[in-house]
RNA sequence: GGCGCUAUCGUCUAGGGGUUAGGACGUCAGAUUCUCAAUCUGAAAACCCGGGUUCGAUUCCCGGUAGCGCUACCA
């Protein structure tokens, strides 16, 4: 096979959406396998002037989704200009050297016109399609016509009988050429088609293999007659297929987080992202591995074991391979994604320092095991960056532990001797538990329950264990949300509730 | 309506003419822990329907059904 060459050829309308997200992702893998090239085309032929912006967030998705590309609009490269907004040379040459052989023509019925005929097609139970009225007109009268300033759309003559491929998902493909209406090429306001303009760009840029979703199926059979046309060789076709929302629907923003502006701002990680996508209608074969580096990706991707059938979207299996990357992260960089999302709380500002930086790895580390994603650190840390004694006193949760006989005998016990303490450490918090334990005979969940109560205000979290260090050193930093030592939230609780 | 694509636990999937139909997420139960979680162990849970081929079909073929896509001078 000589050099792969695959393309990713999205439209900038918007933050890249989980559907093209995977297109990309099996183009980029497929390019990566074989060593081949991995090309960005921006369809821009339509967006407004003003909408370059969303090409510069489309990059700036593809490249926080994690992928890398060879040839693109913001990269040189032989086969430029990678934006079909500046190919218009291009498609206009290739349209008049199909004229000159007599292989598409020009089309001069209206919208409406169209549009009641395909209506009396579909009433009449037939494949709604062009009737081919023009193509029977004299090149000089069409010639005569256009000079007349008469709009004129170009198409192209679909002539074969039958168009097959050979799809590398879903095997043998034929679509009758009956059913194929004679396509638009250029429209009548000049701008060229779609079938007509990825044709010319996938051509000129060599491109190998065409990796899409299996929307594109019915799309296929009209860029081959353009193929046949030109006499040119196609590429490779592969249709991915789609995937669905819970409800079976095609996956949309309705759904919710389902781009990748969104995935960043829940905090889930690109690893994470690029692990389940792959997945997603792509296994290894061994019906086993579910968890997988990029290295791995690229060396066990292939197309044989590509699924034909549509896939649901599952959050909680995204979530779930979050939840063992968020683990497998190292301290660092945890710290620095974690860092935005409890400035933004109000917990913290940045620049930080590194001492700030290491204790922000302990606070996300102690709450590490109850989070899905980094979003969820707010709601996870509160009980860190706020302490207040009489909510906890009036808490429906809490309430009881304070009332209870056998908690306050317990607290009585405990909070003296913590406050006896210039410095607590855990070990000191242990050797205080166990006196508290011998004075008062309570052990397990009756001896630590209340003391969790007391010191965090709340009936569950982390444990105490990386709690009691983590409030001593908060309290040393400088911190914008002053975090409050075990002595303080003990002083507090006390005088609250009267012990 | 026409054309096309698809069909294994709730979900993602492995498999394949004879299997206890495998794994993962989720769910449930037990163990463990000061709690929740995490972790470990275990359980429930699937071959869309009907014909045909065959000694034998979940697997191959045909039909149906359902879901999805296309049906544009959108991309």
């Amino acid at each position: 096979m000589s050099k792969v060459r695959v393309r990713f050829a999205p439209s900038p309308t918007g933050s890249l959406h989980v559907g093209n997200a995977r297109t990309a992702l099996f183009n980029w893998l497929f390019a990566r396998h074989h060593g081949g090239a991995f090309v960005l085309r921006i369809e821009d032929t339509d967006v407004e002037r003003s909408e370059l912006r969303y090409e510069t967030q489309l990059l700036e998705d593809l490249r926080w989704f994690g992928l890398d590309w060879d040839e693109g609009p913001d990269k040189s490269g032989a086969f430029g200009p990678y934006r079909q907004s500046e190919r218009q040379d291009f498609y206009a040459r290739y349209a008049t050297q199909l004229i000159d052989q007599g292989q598409a023509y020009h089309c001069f019925c209206s919208a409406e016109q169209l549009e009641t005929e395909r209506q009396a097609d579909t009433k009449a139970g037939r494949q709604p399609k062009y009737s081919g009225r023009c193509r029977k007109l004299q090149r000089v009268e069409a010639a005569r016509r256009i000079t007349a300033g008469e709009p004129a759309s170009l198409r192209l003559k679909i002539e074969a009988s039958a168009f097959t491929w050979h799809d590398l998902v879903h095997g043998a493909t034929t679509f009758s050429g009956e059913v194929i209406g004679d396509p638009i090429l250029v429209r009548s306001d000049g701008h060229p088609a779609y079938n007509y303009a990825v044709v010319i760009d996938d051509h000129l840029m060599e491109i190998t293999h065409v990796i899409r979703g299996d929307d594109h199926i019915s799309n296929t059979p009209r860029q081959l007659a353009l193929y046949q046309a030109f006499d040119w060789e196609p590429p490779h076709f592969a249709h991915l297929s789609t995937i669905l929302g819970p409800d079976r629907a095609r996956l949309s923003k309705r759904h919710g987080a389902t781009s990748m502006e969104s995935f960043r701002e829940l905090g889930i990680l690109p690893e994470a992202l690029r692990n389940y996508l792959a997945l997603l209608g792509w296994s290894t074969g061994d019906g086993v591995t579910e968890i997988l580096s990029d290295e791995e990706m690229i060396k066990q991707f292939s197309f044989d074991h590509v699924t034909k059938s549509p896939a649901v979207f599952d959050l909680e299996k995204l979530n779930w391979l979050n939840r063992h990357y968020l683990k497998e992260s190292p301290p660092a960089r945890l710290a620095e994604l974690a860092f935005p999302f409890l400035a933004r709380a109000g917990y913290l500002t940045e620049p930080s320092n590194p001492s700030i930086l290491h204790w922000v790895w302990n606070v996300v580390n102690a709450v590490l095991k109850n989070l899905d994603t980094l979003s969820q650190l707010p709601d996870a840390t509160r009980p860190i960056f706020n302490y207040d004694a009489a909510s906890i006193i009036h808490g429906e949760e809490t309430r009881h532990v304070v009332e209870e006989a056998g908690s306050r005998e317990v607290l009585a016990a405990f909070i003296p001797k913590v406050l006896a303490e210039s410095e607590l450490t855990y070990e000191k918090f242990r050797v205080i538990a166990k006196a508290v334990q011998k004075e008062t005979g309570k052990k397990g969940k009756d001896l630590f329950h209340p003391i969790r109560v007391a010191v965090t205000g709340a009936v569950s979290g982390p444990e105490l264990e990386k709690l009691i260090p983590i409030f001593e050193e908060g309290a040393q930093l400088a911190l914008t949300h002053p975090v409050k030592n075990t002595a303080q939230r003990l002083r507090e609780f006390a005088q609250a509730a009267g012990l």
